[in-house]
DNA sequence: AGTAGGATACTCGATTCAGAGTACCTTATT
DNA sequence: AATAAGGTACTCTGAATCGAGTATCCTACT
């Protein structure tokens, strides 16, 4: 119920996979593997038995007898609760419903822009661009696999999904580069000057000024 | 150098803002939230302190002296090392040059999309359709005041980056919402099928069958 | 039949984190 | 001058996490 305990993925992931039926959690995990969950959601394999003593201790899971085979450790086998269902239809109901702020790695790189010099940046940008184009050609490719293997679009339009943030991502880069090789991008006097000169004049004259208040509705 | 060590984009943040000059540990949370970083950037606060020690056990930051106001406990200044503004230098380059994997959680909500049934998900996707068009909405004024406040867009590039991929994301929902509305997305029939009756004999007929082996180059 | 190499199935401990908690200060009010 | 309200500057704690470690199993080769 708290928020605080829908932190962590993994949970939803075995929540929804006891749903089909009672697994050890060493079955989920290969499951979620096969079915390429890690691909899409940051699953720590490493927390796996202690999100499953946390999802029993909430309700959630029930164990529901154990298995061995040879001397490996005892398994044991988890059901899911009443609670549990509720819990899995909720959590999955409000992430499809509601936008959440998430932080992508590049957005906190074009926020520290101005800390590196602008010739450097629009080196860099160039990376950026021919790597999200291999990444955009695996893509496509993966997909084809999916069609080929008569796996329908139900299936796979997380991939889809993936692939058109990427594409943006490529035209934003691009479009970014293209400014700063051209010096049209407003602030670039001032950044070229620090970097040329770092204890010259411009040196402080931004540092204070993007302090805005309010912003946004 | 470890990448481990770069977990934490806090930590970077406050490599960054050390850059500039040397300032205690509540001065660099104070200039980062006036700045607006925590909009691009997840910053826990909470390890601040944390985090500062970490910085100075690994040498990217030293205690320069202390300062007291009042009878608060004191307060450390911490001034960048030579090792610190390597380490800030590399980093921003790699975040910059290199495509990383995120999970933004809306990928996690599509991945499991077939544990919902379809008309459900019809309306879901269009409530988020709905909140989607007001941040929308909200970034558009924001960027407005920015542009007012005289700041040069050099310093809100990942503002417009956010605004692309959620103009990406609103596309893909209506898109989505469209093609399941209308009955159009392959895999439909074996969806219905489940979700009218769970124990019928299309249950079990795609429960293993997203295992693809392979997969991208 | 014996065993080397690699994959499989967990377990453990040091580190890190998030959020709640607390003490202090400043300002406003009477 | 006393007190209440709200913000500032930290501190603490249980929980989560990552990676490394260990034990078991399977396969192939001699």
């Amino acid at each position: 119920m708290s928020t605080r305990n829908r932190a962590n993925p993994l949970a939803l992931a075995i929540l929804i996979c006891l749903y089909e039926r009672p697994m050890h959690p060493y079955e989920v995990a290969t499951t979620l593997r096969q079915r390429h969950k890690h691909e899409s959601v940051r699953l720590n394999y490493g927390s796996l038995y202690a999100v499953f003593a946390s999802l029993e201790r909430r309700g959630l899971i029930v164990p529901q007898g154990t298995q061995r085979s040879g001397r490996l450790p005892e398994r044991t086998i988890y059901a899911l609760t009443d609670a549990g269902r509720v819990e899995a239809h909720d959590w999955l109901t409000e992430l499809v419903s509601t936008p959440v702020k998430d932080y992508p790695e590049f957005e906190a790189a074009l926020s520290f822009l101005p800390a590196l010099p602008p010739d450097d940046v629009v080196s860099l940008l160039g990376e950026r661009a021919v790597a999200l184009e291999v990444e955009l050609a695996e893509m496509r490719s993966t997909r084809e696999l999916f069609a080929k293997g008569d796996l329908p679009r139900l299936f796979w339009v997380e991939v889809e999904f993936r692939e058109r943030l990427r594409e943006s991502e490529l035209a934003y880069v691009r479009a970014l580069a293209a400014e700063i090789g051209a010096g049209e991008l407003e602030g670039m006097q001032w950044w070229r000057a620090i970097h040329d000169d770092p204890d010259g004049p411009a040196a402080s004259q931004y540092s204070n000024i993007d302090v805005i208040e309010g912003g946004g509705a």
